[in-house]
RNA sequence: GGGUGCUUAGCUCAGCUGGGAGAGCACAUGCCUUACAAGCAUGGGGUCGCAAGUUCGAGCCUUGCAGUGCCCACCA
């Protein structure tokens, strides 16, 4: 009776004082490591590298949990299993935070140079960069620590230049000058990814461009013209007085008689930049302008008229203005028609020298001007309100620019075919499979990517230029001197790549890619990956093409793709919109065991899911059911008592081999071995075979993924049926009982218990590496043995143990490593599972009653059952002391004649044809209890109608399934037995 | 414009290859029954978006429709 010294745990769970101390045992045990092991089969996963700028917000929490559960549950099923961690160098946001930082000093990136700018980046690294992983690890993450790689680190920066050299070589990487997405505010080139498309409000300008009169009667009028629009720019640049000018010009036009073709547009200041105007060769109305000349307002240039496919003419005018150097589209146009290609921006979106009078003007106020402008001159024949969608940079949300730029490329059509058939192929799965249908999609419409950016802080583009003689080398070293020429002076390109062509290589450049590694062989390809949605195309894409093409293999066998934390409103979590919730606080106030299990529980794969605070407190309750479950446990397995009671530990090590630590080993060892000879229960052997059943489902669930829905199996188990029935059903034996009796509820008890410990582990590591432990010292000095096998690496003491002649009560070092429980057949137990069942089943039929009834607990009642089976009746007598308890029953009586059970009762119960008449005497409403028995007559009545019709029913009787027809027919028999009764029962009330 | 999800209890969501609808929260009633009031017991609550079809049988399969979300796309 007196508890353990020293065990005995807190009421309520405290998280924060066990996880940190738990996380430092797993440290020093080592059990993070995995090393190549010819013994095991390896199983890998490696992380989703967070940006070195980044604090762990609740989307890591989701990824990163479910790959603790996949890397831990594959662990104590005794595989090598490593889970490589790391970060990445995120060039742009990194970048951006080092240029606010000089910023805030007074001083910026051009002012200390590059130098000086890596310095402080690194420095910057050094200080935050492992920040997030400090966060991982008060998740409860099991990443292999020691081998933590960085993407700038030496070895994957060589990986990184070996990747580009070969591109390189064999014409996959190339330079040129295309139409990139510009970002003026990051100051650089980014990808098409990188741009988010917004629906915004603008205006769509309808401008009159003056058409050049054909033939010798133009000149008069193109020199008038002229005059006149170069005038309007003059003029603009000037003074406000510009619009007088330009009008005078237009006026001009209009007196000439001059026609005009109007072109439409959103962004009319690259008007400026337009080299040619477009219609379709087949539009009837421009027929005749095709060949012909525009005078450009403002700029006075004169531009061709030219005819392309590319024109929709429903859309708009039907005729286009072309920009080469400001549009993709219109750049494709350029290069068929050989037009010029003026810029007429710089790098900050404001207008450049070509921009004639509004050059050095802001992208936005030149617009204004030049609305204004052609207005004044009567060029602006309509403006009209028109909702578009604009590109922003998703990093800063600054309106992007379309710009022809001198950029490197990645040329992808090549790549991708591989890739798309490595996942057609199912050498790399998706999970779910729909998203593979997103991926080819975008494969198989790919664009060529540019990788080169205008940062300082990234990998170096390895292209080194002669100035001597023009030649570009590319080589993963700086060559001493031109390989063309032999000059000198070689200046390596200044630009660096984008970030994401360094992740694409993470699985296999952390591995030690290009070297032969051991882990290369032994590691590689990785056997998931786990990620969001929303980086399919950043990342997953990338890896699966890269991996085909450098290592001729997949980089993962699956993808489990999971969805995006929203509120509790279903927002998408924003750090604008305050919605966040910190993992970091959750984890200070209810524990990282309840933030896993609120990111996990019973979310399919791929969803969306919605975190709530309910959500969270329901899941820091059942961290505490657990925990006080195991209270309840501990405590019964008591102090000096319990060594006599369960004739030692000596006895459980000699014993059983059943599945290396089953619940089975624990508990039958109890039941045939030990002095006084108890037996198992039907209880006991109902909740084994429940357990047994929940071993297998919560293992194939977690074969497909769904880890969802195992934990939710697992968590059903526990509180529904270990705390609510099998712990209660305990108790009568754990306080009166012989000692043979205790010792089997004891055993049981704590077989299923670290059992569920076990199952529950991946998903809640620390509170069931507490329990766990707990649980094993509670086993005596011979199991845990904590410390003391430590050391083996990643493992598995206990699996090493199951090997070679388990003893059933085994305790490893840590619960992480130890073995997976495995579904055992000898636990099957369906005569007592059924018992079991139907004793359940007359407890909450008498609750039920009693409730309704109103009858305070505390008043006992005599029970009088009737059953004219057999089975029944043994369930009955065995389940005695439960039914008294459990439903308050204090005589009891088992009979074989019901007339005389009945006649003094006004309250008749039919559990399973067996009947249940309870003496309520004054407690009983004979005219409520008449209407409730009528009421289950007529609900009786429809169910046989429903059953009797549907055997009646030919097409059933001749196509269903024997047992699905059996199963019915059953049922019928059931209910027909029960109604008779019933009416019985109803008859008698009078 | 394409593609792809979703629609199940008041709310948030599960529901595996088609065989009588589930959980958490919320709600109602009664319980401090010595593991847990962060709890226990009992209960109410659903025409599974609508309509056809396939089938002996449909929440699940097919088609259409209606809402709603997301992704992609070069509508100037």
């Amino acid at each position: 009776m007196p508890m353990e010294q020293g065990k005995q745990l807190e009421k309520v769970y405290a998280p924060s004082s066990v996880e940190k101390r738990i996380y430092r045992r797993w440290l020093d045990g080592n059990y993070f490591h995995a090393a190549a092991d010819k013994s095991k089969k390896p199983f890998t996963i490696v992380i989703p590298p967070p940006n070195i700028t980044g604090r762990l917000h609740v989307g890591h929490a989701v990824d990163n949990t479910l790959q603790d559960v996949l890397v831990r549950w594959k662990r104590m099923q005794g595989y090598a299993a490593l889970w490589m961690p790391g970060t990445d160098h995120a060039s742009i946001a990194t970048e951006a935070k080092i240029v606010e930082a000089l910023k805030l000093e007074g001083t910026s990136k051009a002012e200390i140079g590059r130098e000086k700018f890596l310095e402080r980046a690194w420095a910057w690294r050094e200080l935050y960069g492992g920040k997030i992983l400090e966060q991982l690890k008060r998740l409860g993450c099991s990443c292999d620590w020691e081998r933590e790689r960085f993407t700038m680190d030496a070895g994957l920066s060589e990986a990184v230049a070996e990747v580009f050299v070969r591109l390189y070589g064999e014409g996959l990487i190339y330079k040129g000058e295309r139409i990139i997405n510009w970002c003026p505010r990051c100051g650089t080139s980014i990808s098409d990814i990188e741009v988010e498309y917004n629906e915004r409000d603008g205006c769509f300008w309808h401008i009159k461009y003056p058409v050049v009169p054909a033939g010798g009667a133009a000149g008069g009028a193109l020199a008038g013209a002229t005059t006149g629009a170069a005038g309007g720019v003059a003029a603009a640049g000037a003074a406000p007085g510009a619009a007088g000018s330009a009008g005078t010009g237009a006026t001009t036009w209009a007196a000439g008689g001059g026609d005009f073709i109007t072109v439409a547009t959103t962004r009319p200041e690259t008007m400026l930049g337009d080299t040619a105007v477009a219609v379709n060769p087949a539009d009837p109305r421009y027929a005749g302008y095709i060949g012909r000349t525009v005078m450009l307002p403002l700029a006075g240039r004169e531009i061709p008229i030219i005819a392309d496919e590319y024109v929709d003419s429903e859309f708009g005018t039907g005729a286009v203005k072309i920009t080469p150097a400001h549009d993709p589209n219109d750049f494709e146009v350029g290069l068929r028609h050989g037009l010029p290609r003026l810029r007429v921006m710089d790098d900050r979106a404001a207008m450049n020298e070509n921009a004639g009078a509004y050059s050095g003007l802001d992208r936005y106020e030149a617009r204004r001007r030049i609305v204004a402008d052609l207005d004044a001159a009567g060029l602006l024949a309509k403006t009209e309100p028109r909702a578009h969608s604009v590109g922003e940079c998703s990093r800063c949300h600054e309106t992007i620019e379309p710009i022809m730029s001198t950029q490197w490329f990645v040329k992808m059509k090549p790549l991708a075919g591989p890739a798309i058939d490595a996942v057609r192929q199912g050498r790399t799965r998706f999970v779910p499979d729909r998203f593979s249908k997103i991926y080819f999609n975008w494969m198989e419409n790919i664009q060529d990517w540019c990788i080169s950016r205008q940062l300082w802080w990234g990998h170096r583009i390895p292209a080194y230029y002669c100035d001597a003689c023009g030649e570009i080398a590319v080589a993963r070293q700086k060559p001493e001197k031109c390989p063309k020429c032999g000059a000198a002076a070689l200046r390596q390109d200044e630009d660096t790549l984008d970030t994401w062509f360094s992740s694409a290589l993470w699985p296999f450049s952390t591995m030690g890619w290009p070297k032969r590694t051991p882990e290369m062989e032994y590691f590689y390809p990785t056997d998931v990956l786990v990620t969001g949605y929303d980086i399919i195309f950043f990342w997953v894409a990338r890896m699966i093409f890269s991996a085909v093409k450098h290592t001729g293999d997949v980089p993962f066998r699956h993808v489990y793709m999971h969805g995006l934390v929203r509120d509790a409103q279903g927002r998408k979590m924003s750090k604008s919109l305050g919605n966040g919730v910190d993992p970091l606080d959750v984890i200070e106030r209810c524990g990282a065991d309840a933030l896993r299990f609120a990111l996990t529980i019973g979310n399919a794969p791929g969803n969306d899911l919605r975190l709530s605070d309910e959500k969270i407190e329901s899941a820091r309750n059942f961290a505490n059911k657990l925990w006080n479950a195991a209270r309840f446990v501990l405590m019964n397995l008591g102090g000096g008592e319990q060594a006599g009671g369960e004739s030692g530990d000596g006895e459980g090590d000699g014993g059983g081999m059943a599945g290396g630590g089953s619940p089975l080993a624990d508990a039958q060892s109890a039941g045939e071995g030990g002095d006084g000879a108890p037996q198992l229960t039907m209880a006991d052997r109902w909740i084994l075979s429940d357990y047994n059943r929940l071993v297998k489902e919560a293992t194939e669930h977690l074969d497909r993924f769904e880890l969802g829905m195992a934990l939710q199996k697992i968590y059903d188990f526990i509180w529904d049926e270990f705390c609510d029935w099998y712990i209660e059903l305990a108790k009568p034996r754990l306080l009166g009982g012989d000692a043979g009796q205790r010792g089997a509820a004891r055993r049981v008890l704590r077989g299923v218990l670290k059992g569920c410990a076990q199952l529950l582990h991946p998903f809640m590591p620390f509170i069931t590496e507490e329990i766990y432990t707990a649980l094993g010292e509670s086993a005596g000095p011979g199991g845990a043995t904590d410390g003391a096998r430590g050391g083996a690496v990643n493992g598995a003491a206990d699996s090493s143990a199951s090997g070679g002649g388990a003893p059933g009560e085994v305790f490893a070092a840590s619960v992480m490593v130890s073995a997976w429980p495995q579904y055992d057949e000898a636990l099957e137990a369906k005569a007592d599972t059924d018992k079991m069942r139907f004793v359940m089943s007359v407890i909450k039929s008498i609750r039920n009653r009693r409730s309704e009834m109103n009858v305070h607990p505390g008043k006992k009642a005599s029970a009088v059952f009737v059953t004219d089976s057999r089975e029944q009746a043994d369930a009955l007598s065995e389940g005695r002391a439960f039914i008294e308890r459990l439903a308050s029953v204090s005589s009891f009586a088992i009979e074989g004649e019901r007339a005389r059970a009945a006649s003094d009762s006004a309250v008749a119960l039919v559990v399973d044809g067996a009947e249940i008449f309870i003496p309520f005497g004054e407690l009983v409403d004979v005219q409520k209890e008449a209407e409730r028995l009528k009421k289950e007559l007529d609900r009786l009545d429809r169910e046989i109608a429903r059953a009797g019709g549907r055997l009646a029913n030919e097409g059933f009787t001749s196509k269903a399934p024997a047992s699905v027809i059996e199963d019915e027919r059953a049922k019928l028999a059931g209910y027909e037995a029960m109604r008779a009764k019933v009416a019985d029962n109803l008859g008698r009330l009078g």
